[in-house]
DNA sequence: CGCGACATGTTTACACTGTCAACACCTGTA
DNA sequence: TACAGGTGTTGACAGTGTAAACATGTCGCG
């Protein structure tokens, strides 16, 4: 959304997706509750329906945000002219994301989407994450280093993993201590390195 | 006048269940309501409290219910003497059951198991689901078919990819009109291969 | 400058939820 | 037969999402 002006509260909006995101780093997206998000920007209970639909409407929002975050974190980790190191490091990013970001993290991923229509802002940024991947595999394959073959496949192949491991740390189903997660993702795309490498 | 509305239900464990269950498809776990169930059973608002402790267990009790019926799909898949053809196998049959079985499967990994103990039978049940893989990896080492190394992270690799798919195609985020979802798995399980077997 | 339109925020109200406490009933066991 | 405890019910309470009516501050325009 484009323009907003200082009104009375000043910025509302920002107030209650941060009230919302402090409020999901202890309770789970399903119990968190508009009221109380309200309650915390100092505002009265009704106050967040005059910037978001209803409370899916806020959450998707916190999910946009993250994802926004989340495809610079992409973005940072890739290295100039290294296609095989950048993808190295975007999928550790991508794990460390989801490690640092746990909260945004499960509310981008576990939003039901069958409510979210196809062209809405949230698929239109989550999808561009993904192309981030792409890119980095075709000029992998323009410089001779990676596999030919369908870009798009490949890189989904990489993207279900890191996915897959985050998802898994994140619920707790795999030891995560310290640096464990970390580890345990780097030795992973080691591993599967091969089936994207030439020779 | 014979009995024909017993006071005690009979099987009211169950029955709540399914009624859950049948509720989940069409509702997401956040907003099916425990009267809305009980209301399904035909019963009263507070009788599952006699059978579980909140909402929280009943939706755990779906979740493990769903874990040892998934377990079943992936041992299912497991062809003898053939540790290469079960590995590809059990890959696919994850998937299928994530598409088979959609409710189960967000219920049994969307579930927050902060609040979950380590020795719950959730817990159990699962960690016994993922050892299918390990054991189809090790045995895929001793036919010296698969690389040699650390069976639990080989397997590691592979639970997250198809975790990962399995996800990623439940949360529409990729292509899933008839069999366009299987057939991506079978693609990228084909392709990650390379990275587990031997030569 | 004034004024009305409109975006923003509030109050009130309603149906619904999860869960607790007190009570009623049924059934197996002693 | 009696009764203990498991199973189901009724009633209550605080808290929720959201709609409608209302209030108020701000901006565009005469």
């Amino acid at each position: 959304m484009a323009k907003k002006q200082p009104y009375h509260h000043g910025d509302l909006r920002q107030a209650l997706l941060n009230a919302a995101l402090v409020t999901l780093e202890t309770k789970d997206a399903n119990s968190l509750s508009l009221r109380e998000v309200a309650r915390q920007a100092g505002v009265s209970h009704t106050a967040p329906y005059r910037h978001f639909a209803d409370k899916a409407a806020l959450l998707a929002a916190v999910a946009e945000e993250g994802f926004v975050e989340f495809g610079q974190y992409l973005k940072d980790a890739i290295i100039t002219d290294d296609p095989v190191g950048s993808l190295q490091a975007a999928g550790t990013a991508y794990v460390r994301y989801a490690l640092d970001h746990p909260t945004h993290f499960r509310v981008m991923f576990s939003h039901f989407p069958a409510a979210e229509p196809a062209d809405s802002t949230l698929y239109t940024v989550s999808k561009g994450t993904f192309q981030i991947l792409v890119d980095i595999i075709e000029a992998g394959q323009a410089a001779g280093v990676m596999k030919p073959g369908d870009a798009y496949l490949l890189a989904l192949g990489r993207w279900s993993m890191v996915h897959g491991l985050a998802m898994l740390l994140l619920d707790g189903m795999l030891p995560n201590e310290g640096d464990t997660g970390i580890d345990l993702a780097q030795d992973l795309i080691r591993q599967n390195l091969t089936s994207v490498l030439v020779g």
